[in-house]
DNA sequence: TTAAAAATAACCTGATTTGGGGGAGAAGCA
DNA sequence: TGCTTCTCCCCCAAATCAGGTTATTTTTAA
């Protein structure tokens, strides 16, 4: 059976044991090869391009610069590549700055060898491969606070002011005067206990009002 | 066994045949009961909030009002409930809208019966269940063009005057001067060709440079 | 090690927007 | 019938915005 076929894997994880068990893992599953092996982004930053992998694993805590970091470096010595955060963190930030920054998928590293094998498969198929609990906190943030003070068309209003366009310009779109507008803004402000526009668009995205 | 520690389960879904499937996958798998079955959203209102369901599996396309319309109006009527969507399409303004309304799961109908039941399962331990090609979609969306026209600091820029700050208040978190804050503006305007922030901010969000 | 790109800052002008004060009518709901 | 929401009106002063031109320093890349 010819290796040109075999899905192509890099590992970057400081850890040994757990490197190595990737390494194990992957290198003995029938068509999966692993390419290279990194301790740190330094290491990888070497060979990566040469080993030419269509996946690369990623720890997020790496000595020297953070994986996260890394990542648009990564991207572009290997821009084919779709990479897979493997992380024990799971915090919003991390997350979202990950796939911020251009991770294909994110993945916990209490992750059975089996889901590792076919989240491997599952990126390169065009999925999106995500432990459980990720998942749930992507979708939660698009999701709206149901209980918020502001009315349909106050929200309507601050997310027309939170693209920039002025109170003018809002009027004319939405087919109302100016002067109800600014009225809708007063309120808004009140409700919200703000004094400007920037603050009132802080506070209803920490929120979740908009 | 007792009945009460099933997972209850209710389906809005229009197509009699796909339905009843749901019906007798559901039904007849260990653990899972079927609470309530219904072809519409207006069919669904008077019975749900007695049914008191853990998860409800809802189609989008539906006659009357749309499953995704439907959203906010059925989280009302059994806030406790997990919604999951399994429907056809796959276009992403259907996607983020039904997350946004309060989906806490995307299936499409390929999706496989024993899937499903773990997609059930999922939400109810604090997973987001997605099909992979949903999940990418969700994914991508965090994304930037790494094709942008504009410089870091412009980018920076731009991105404070997305939230609403002026530019003085943004020159002095940003320690530079007034000057330079516009001199980055106009740099950006012109190299997006608009004219206003407003304008800046729409160009720069639709071609995902912020 | 240069040349190019990016970031910084200055000075000018005029139009527009913003935030805040007050009040008030109409529609719809409970 | 109150209560909320949406609508519109008047006033004011301060601040912001958009645009022009030029120029220095710092960083980055060839």
């Amino acid at each position: 059976m010819s290796r040109d076929l075999d899905i192509h894997v890099c590992i970057i994880e400081d850890d040994e044991t757990i490197r190595e068990g990737y390494v194990y893992l992957i290198g003995n599953t029938p068509g999966y090869k692993v390419v290279g092996s990194y301790p740190s982004f330094e290491d990888a930053a070497k060979k990566l391009a040469n080993d030419n992998p269509d996946v690369i694993l990623l720890d997020v805590e790496l000595p020297g610069i953070s994986g996260i970091d890394a990542l648009p470096k990564i991207k572009k010595l290997a821009p084919e590549a779709y990479i897979l955060i493997l992380t024990v963190y799971e915090q919003d930030m991390l997350i979202f700055r990950a796939l911020g920054n251009g991770a294909s998928g994110y993945l916990t590293k209490n992750t059975p060898p089996e889901k590792i094998i076919s989240a491997i498969q599952e990126v390169m198929e065009g999925g999106g491969p995500m432990s459980a609990h990720i998942a749930r906190m992507v979708i939660t943030s698009f999701q709206r606070n149901e209980a918020s003070p502001l009315t349909r068309r106050e929200t309507e209003i601050l997310e027309q002011i939170a693209t920039g366009k002025s109170r003018k310009r809002i009027a004319q779109e939405l087919f109302i005067d100016l002067e109800t507008v600014k009225s809708h803004i007063k309120n808004i402000y009140h409700k919200l206990n703000v004094h400007s526009k920037a603050d009132a668009i802080k506070t209803a995205k920490d929120n979740k009002f908009i």
